[in-house]
DNA sequence: TAGATTGTTAATCGATTAACAATC
DNA sequence: TAGATTGTTAATCGATTAACAATC
């Protein structure tokens, strides 16, 4: 239906268009031009111009954009305004870290956390019930799942996925350090922090070429 | 000194070879060529080749490239051979989650985790003291640290890039959701959790076409 | 109306892919 | 030597930037 399609590369730049829109409308700004937001973003005014046009025209020659109203609408480009329901595969200390991390106000929701270990059977985490793994295709055919949060250790996340997928699950979050190998109907963004690190490693070794 | 400058494409896939050879090496596979490890990655072999040819010729023609060998040059490329020795500034869940974290087998050695509250004073994170803020321009002066890693909540972490900058601090690994303005010879690499769910959330509305 | 700034087309730049000579 | 596969150059593709006509 759609004509074309967008890059990754935009995709990725909207959270950070909309993060600066947020700041912007906090700080009671009503318009703002490309030129202007450029320099906040540090990007150029016509990528800015580029990639909202992607969308259609949400500017006003002479006038620039409205904040709130551009906010709104790049928040409904990311969905934003619709609840995700998650729930997070594996109760250790980053499944733990994200069960209580305030996701909630962009619609991420999470209803459940499974663990295989017993003790922590009936427990919660701010609310939020820890359920066992022997429960994971009973909670979802019953409840209404949309984003699965991978943090298990390496060894047992291709087998979660797998289980995950089969259920119907079509997103995936993916922690684990390990790429996966899932349908392709089945959207799976990675947050390889190891990745992240050895990024970080290599520029602190080349900065000093960097700055030229 | 370098006449070349390395693309960031280049450098964000290098840590996925380095993955992609670590499993192909457990596998007791001694050598690989561009093509086989193309189809393995799903990247063109000419990719491969091209990113490698930056570094220099690790391959040899009519043989491809021996597993161990290349495995060890990337792993020196991306510094990870080297000691990294890190600090975690915010003991919440998440610098909790991170200190537990097993990032020492590529080099990365968490040597202090820093807050605020008075009540974690003189507590251990997996053998890893918990120190107080006011100790934290001491502490670096004292230690060699490389990398300070920020997870503190998003109207704290300005101050802290602040005082950690000032204190030499060269690497920011930023986990915080906003974007930190440091001297340009100070590296930052973030992980904002939350573009990338926003990130996943849009790809799961627009799944249906990305199949074209 | 004049000035400002968008939306959009065209130009440039960079990254990816293809092709092939070099060489193990 | 013949076959395989790299290293590297050239071609293509896509993304970014510049320019400007449209228009508020």
């Amino acid at each position: 239906m759609e004509e074309r399609q967008i890059s990754k590369a935009v995709i990725k730049r909207l959270p950070r268009y909309y993060r600066y829109l947020e700041e912007i409308l906090n700080n009671g700004i009503e318009r703002i031009s490309s030129g202007e937001l450029s320099s906040k973003m540090q990007v150029t005014a016509s990528q800015i111009r580029q990639d909202l046009n992607n969308f259609g025209g949400f500017g006003q020659q002479g006038y620039g954009y409205n904040v709130k109203y551009l906010y709104d609408e790049i928040g409904k480009i990311l969905g934003v305004h619709q609840i995700h329901p998650m729930i997070i595969i594996g109760g250790g200390n980053f499944g733990h870290a994200l069960a209580n991390y305030d996701f909630e106000k962009n619609g991420f929701v999470t209803k459940a956390i499974f663990d295989v270990r017993p003790e922590l059977e009936g427990t919660f985490i701010r609310g939020i019930p820890v359920l066992m793994m022997n429960q994971l295709e009973d909670f979802i055919s019953r409840e209404t799942v949309e984003i699965a949060v991978l943090t298990l250790p390496k060894s047992q996340v291709a087998e979660a996925a797998q289980r995950l997928t089969r259920c119907g699950i079509k997103a995936l979050w993916n922690f684990a350090h390990l790429d996966l190998d899932v349908p392709e109907d089945v959207v799976v963004e990675n947050v390889h922090l190891v990745d992240s690190l050895m990024q970080l490693s290599y520029r602190i070794s080349n900065s000093e070429e960097e700055q030229i």
